[in-house]
DNA sequence: CAGAGATATCTTGACGTCGAGATACTTTCG
DNA sequence: CGAAAGTATCTCGACGTCAAGATATCTCTG
């Protein structure tokens, strides 16, 4: 009764050779058109499983990250001071954007990269307010390990899908995505 | 030189009146090319667009859900007892399997969500060291409600693609997670 | 150039989650 | 039957985050 609301991916396959890639968002869409069949479910066969398979991408980019010795937090950080391009240094509050964390989160985590040696604390010169936290030559290289390992994983978890059908996923996304990153 | 960069969801516009959809993703790409220009950063066109909606998504679901005066994890509780049917209960061990927490976390989220009258410890008849969790009348109304609510947020947010468009992308999303969910 | 308001960062207290351990009960198997 | 292992739930301490407030400095205006 489930396969057959599955849906097929390759429709040209025979019936009984079809490989049905049944998830848990099939459960659920399948256990609330049981309790509330006068309810239209069908926005959760899309964003219940970005959710979903964002909460799998954190699970597996922890693992990831952890064969470097870093947290997903340190991760965010280190690369947001990478991509910035030497000389590698950014304020608290450009981070702060960066990584939609709130002040007291981004010094406690200015603290502990501060003493595992990955960043430096430099008073800015422009603005006795301010500081820039600036990349170590140490912080740099786990940066670019972990990005790459980063990356080897993502491959494999996207080597189910054809090169033409990621770049399709990346431009529907794309949509949906835009109007929040306008808005914010 | 960004908007030569991105991808055009209309290939045959006229690129004077193309309608570039940039999003943060393509300017976090476009850091890491220049920085990195040796590495294949494609996999984060569609992965970092994954998490980076996901997070939109959680803050939508928090206003959606304060309409009704509930928490997410208030209501993840709730529709898990809600979709389990007549006569609405699950045992606390149940609940942690479907919404990913630890037993600590549940025992908690109980203890509110009783205190709020939303559901009622009874204890199992079958085994002595167990408990069923049920919910109550109210709790009933409030998951419909929050949920009908919910539903018609996502499909303002859906309204951005076509119906053919997010069957496609539901069966891409799919593909992606199921993986996940037949190892766990 | 003085003062009001804006800005940048840090400090503090409260809260929710996790993970390890404790307790109570059940199941298995000799 | 009875001991050992398994299972279900709760308790407790540690940790990271947030939000609000404090402090120092800058900028704008008159």
């Amino acid at each position: 009764m489930l396969s057959l609301d599955v849906k097929r991916l390759h429709i040209d396959t025979p019936p009984d050779t079809l490989i049905v890639m049944e998830d848990e968002v099939d459960r659920l869409v399948a256990a609330w058109r049981r309790e509330r069949p006068d309810l239209d479910v069908e926005p959760l066969e899309v964003l219940s499983r970005v959710s979903r398979l964002a909460r799998h991408l954190d699970r597996a980019r922890r693992t990831a990250f952890a064969e470097h010795g870093l947290e997903p937090w340190e991760f965010d950080v280190l690369t947001a001071l990478r991509r910035a391009g030497s000389p590698y240094q950014l304020s608290p509050g450009q981070l702060l954007t960066q990584t939609l964390v709130t002040s007291g989160t981004m010094t406690n985590r200015i603290d502990r990269l501060t003493a595992k040696g990955l960043v430096v604390r430099l008073p800015d010169p422009d603005d006795r307010r301010g500081v820039l936290v600036r990349l170590t030559e140490a912080g740099r290289d786990k940066a670019d390990q972990a990005l790459a390992g980063l990356l080897a994983h993502e491959r494999e978890i996207l080597a189910q899908l054809a090169p033409a059908q990621q770049t399709e996923l990346a431009a529907l996304l794309r949509s949906l995505v835009a109007p929040f990153d306008r808005s914010s």
